[in-house]
DNA sequence: ACTCGACCTGAAAT
DNA sequence: AATTTCAGGTCGA
């Protein structure tokens, strides 16, 4: 356990702390001059990289296989890459992003994140978080700056509506707390899904007796990568929604690519049915790696999007 | 099972 | 400058 940390990268391939923050998959986090800072657990971090050297200070001791977990750094990043690659828009997206890695967040935060994460732009979500965090968080200093840890979901149900509202979080108040108020009230919920298969989790969670008011098809899916890493999971935003013929070409049969094409065009948001369709076909696809497709389409996506007007 | 409008809020677009 | 649109979707009729 220590303080100060610092991780020699040459040994796990490609990874780039700035691509894993601003890849939208966790919230909270700043960078200020080159170093990021943000909470873990009841610690704040301060990352820094050059190169291959990540330097890693913390505001109370940590353990080097903690942050490597969390990190993602075990993941076989070039075996990954190699099964990704199955067309042009995936060998770009990987060559291009292939520093990019999932982190391992704590279950009940990516619950309140990503409840947080639904019909917002990413800057406005950044907000609601760092709001939340310095509402109901811990007050710790770093640097003789002060930051906050993300909220525990004790805290937030203790609160109430008005309180909440107050954070900036409109209709998302109701799904914070009652979602907290269903993981205290069920102390077993976060140990229940950890050990369900992914398919079996997503179910309880939408439809299912541990369905939380709130939480849908992708934000569902987003809690199950980022937070219990289900490494099948495939969130659908609406921009990887919008790319998503583009990123599969070639990929699946014509006649199935053909209705997803017309059905994607029609309309620009997706019913249970057809959402499950896309991250099902993705799955057949991608198989137990769909999570890193997903994060490449997303990314290089809204590259491509952005090119295009 | 599928469709549709409503939903908090604030920044960006018109 | 006032008004509308849009944003990592989901709910309920």
């Amino acid at each position: 356990m220590v303080n100060e940390l610092i991780l020699d990268l040459s040994k796990y391939s490609s990874f780039s702390l700035d691509y894993c923050f601003k890849s939208g998959q966790i919230f909270g986090w700043r960078k200020m001059d080159s170093y990021w800072y943000g909470p873990y657990d009841d610690v704040v971090l301060r990352l820094s990289q050059i190169s291959d050297r990540l330097k890693i200070h913390a505001s109370k001791e940590i353990s080097e296989k903690e942050i490597i977990h969390f990190l993602g750094l075990k993941d076989k990043k070039k075996d990954v890459d190699k099964r990704l690659a199955l067309n042009l828009f995936m060998r770009s997206a990987i060559s291009r992003y292939s520093a990019v890695r999932i982190f391992r967040q704590d279950p009940s935060n990516t619950i309140l994140s990503y409840l947080c994460a639904q019909n917002k732009n990413i800057p406005a979500i950044e907000r609601m978080i760092f709001e939340l965090s310095r509402k109901f968080g811990d007050r710790v200093e770093l640097d003789g700056t002060t930051f906050y840890t993300f909220p525990r979901f004790g805290r937030i149900a203790r609160s109430n509506v008005n309180e909440l509202l107050r954070v900036g979080l409109g209709y998302r108040a109701k799904y914070l707390l009652e979602a907290s108020k269903a993981l205290k009230e069920d102390v077993d919920y976060i140990n229940k899904i950890k050990e369900m298969s992914y398919v079996n989790a997503w179910n309880e969670m939408v439809a299912g007796n541990m369905k939380l008011i709130g939480v849908g098809p992708k934000v569902a899916d987003c809690i199950l990568l980022y937070g219990f890493e289900k490494m099948e999971a495939f969130p659908i935003d609406v921009w990887v929604s919008r790319v998503y013929t583009t990123a599969f070409d070639k990929l699946l049969p014509e006649e199935e690519s053909k209705y997803y094409f017309e059905r994607l065009c029609l309309k620009n948001r997706l019913d249970k049915g057809l959402y499950l369709k896309l991250a099902n076909s993705a799955r057949k696809v991608f198989g137990e790696y769909a999570g890193y497709a997903q994060l490449y389409i997303f990314m290089y996506g809204r590259d491509y999007l952005r090119y295009c007007r």
